[in-house]
RNA sequence: GGAGAGAUGGCAGAGUGGUCGAAUGCGCGUGCUUGGAAAGCACGUGUAGCCGCAAGGCUACCGGGGGUUCGAAUCCCUCUCUCUCCGCCA
């Protein structure tokens, strides 16, 4: 959500940094409301002190008196006043809130202009993608994938994309979490296990309702939302609540399964590991200082970037343009690693500065040194990694002539073999 | 799942229809005191919205929502959460 003062009074500043998301916004109407809201709040307040005036004035006569019921007749007409008025207060204070969560938050200047996923900036390429690797193939057709990666029995178990990793499988899934927790711990995050679900507040906070409410699976009766990604539980941790400034900046990582409905998605995007409806992810979190959050930023980006570079994958860093920017944004780099049996990148990592947009939804605030004042933090986050496009780039790039993977000597210590052997 | 009790400011804890944004204590801040500190004393100490150039003013908030009333922290309904006991359970 983006601060009211900052589209009433600068509106064709926002109205500008909207059009650079190629996003439309109805900017008038939320004004309009406000007006409208501003009124009747006006009107409503001036009710009020008045029955507040004749209540004091009430208090210090006596209870029969002649001036007493005088006093309670003409009140009567003041109090139906304001309760009717305070519901058209309430109406349009509702609808202010909802159009307030429909502007997305505002592209920092350093965002590249763009419309497209074509517009993106190639900000850094780590490693030779392009080096020959005669022995790769798409991960789906190496011989043994659909034992260790079992997609049959999951879609008769579950459904589609709902996979059962086995032996090997299930092992090189659980040593590739293992490594990036140990990895993050060793850059600073301090490792959380969050609920997998969240409640509504919680996934407004993050921006996932209202905007996104058809991607999450969602529990009947209870009303839950199976996360889409660690970062709505872990953001939410300090909703509501106001941090000591000298405690930021707050690094948190945390392992989720991660639960996406991903409808509308189809062909080559979704086979085998590419996209799944559950999969596993580490996700990073920062809660700092504005002052400091880009640097933040390009530090997250850079503690992702070397998980990469550990387990010697060929990667590159996206800078989103303004119009493949997400909705509550700033700024996004996306690390795409290079899957050579495919010959295609795929995003393994989102890293994202999300300023005060989410920290104003969840009210995450610290009590700043100068003002005394509570003020937003910034939120940072960005997975740190996911694992299945991981594993599908080292299961295609590492695929050697006698139809093994060489396991990445970092990873060795956590999978306890040198090869998988797809027995 | 059943029965009961509870939710008040940073914390503890009063307050059962009117002058209560809320006693008191602790904590915190500033000042006095001191060689310095402690103690003591004095004053201050919530969040948010609107109006205003400002000084300032007004309004809301006693877990959430709704109701009764001229008037609600206080009465009623409802939801959520916490605690105690019982049941069940990894």
């Amino acid at each position: 959500m983006l601060d009211p003062k900052l589209i009433r009074e600068t509106p064709e500043a926002v109205r500008a940094a909207i059009a650079k998301k190629h996003l439309t916004v109805d900017l008038d109407g939320v004004l309009a409301i406000d007006v409208a809201w501003r009124a009747a709040l006006q009107e409503v307040e001036a009710l009020r002190s008045k029955q507040k005036a004749a209540n004091t004035a009430m208090a210090a006569l006596p209870k029969g008196s002649p001036e007493f019921i005088a006093k309670v007749g003409e009140m009567k007409a003041v109090s139906a006043q304001a309760k009717e008025r305070e519901v058209v207060l309430k109406e349009l204070e509702e609808k202010f809130r909802q159009a307030m969560l429909s502007i997305p938050n505002l592209p920092h200047a350093s965002v590249p202009e763009g419309r497209t996923p074509e517009d993106n900036v190639i900000f850094a390429l780590h490693g030779a993608h392009e080096a020959p690797r005669p022995h790769a193939l798409p991960h789906w057709e190496i011989a043994g994938f659909e034992k260790l990666f079992d997609f049959a029995r999951g879609a008769k178990v579950t459904g589609a994309g709902f996979p059962f990793y086995v032996g090997e499988g299930a092992r090189i899934v659980r040593a590739l979490l293992h490594f990036f927790l140990e990895e993050n711990a060793k850059a600073g995050y301090v490792e959380v296990a969050p609920p997998i679900f969240v409640n509504a507040a919680s996934a407004t906070a993050t921006g996932q309702l209202p905007d996104k409410e058809g991607q999450m699976y969602e529990t009947t009766p209870d009303q839950l939302y199976a996360v889409p990604t660690a970062e709505v539980p872990l953001t939410n941790f300090f909703r509501d609540e106001i941090v000591e400034e000298s405690a930021l900046p707050i690094y948190r990582c945390a392992y989720t399964p991660c639960f996406r409905r991903e409808a509308g998605s189809y062909g080559k995007d979704v086979r085998g590991l590419n996209r799944l409806h559950q999969f596993d992810k580490v996700e990073l979190l920062k809660w700092v200082h504005p002052a400091t959050s880009y640097a933040e930023l390009d530090k997250l980006r850079a503690d992702a970037e070397r998980l990469l570079q550990k387990l010697d994958l060929p990667y590159r860093v996206l800078l989103m343009c303004g119009g493949d920017l997400g909705f509550a944004q700033a700024k996004k780099y996306d690390l795409e690693v290079w899957s050579a049996g495919q010959k295609r990148w795929l995003e393994v990592s989102s890293c994202s500065n999300f300023e005060s947009f989410q920290a104003r939804r969840a009210q995450i605030r610290f009590r700043g040194k100068e003002s005394g004042k509570p003020e937003l933090v910034h939120t940072i986050n960005g997975s740190g990694l996911a694992v299945p496009r991981v594993l599908a780039a080292l299961l295609e790039n590492n695929l050697e002539a006698d139809g093994r993977v060489k396991i990445p000597a970092v990873l060795v210590p956590y999978f306890g073999q040198e090869y998988l052997t797809f027995q």
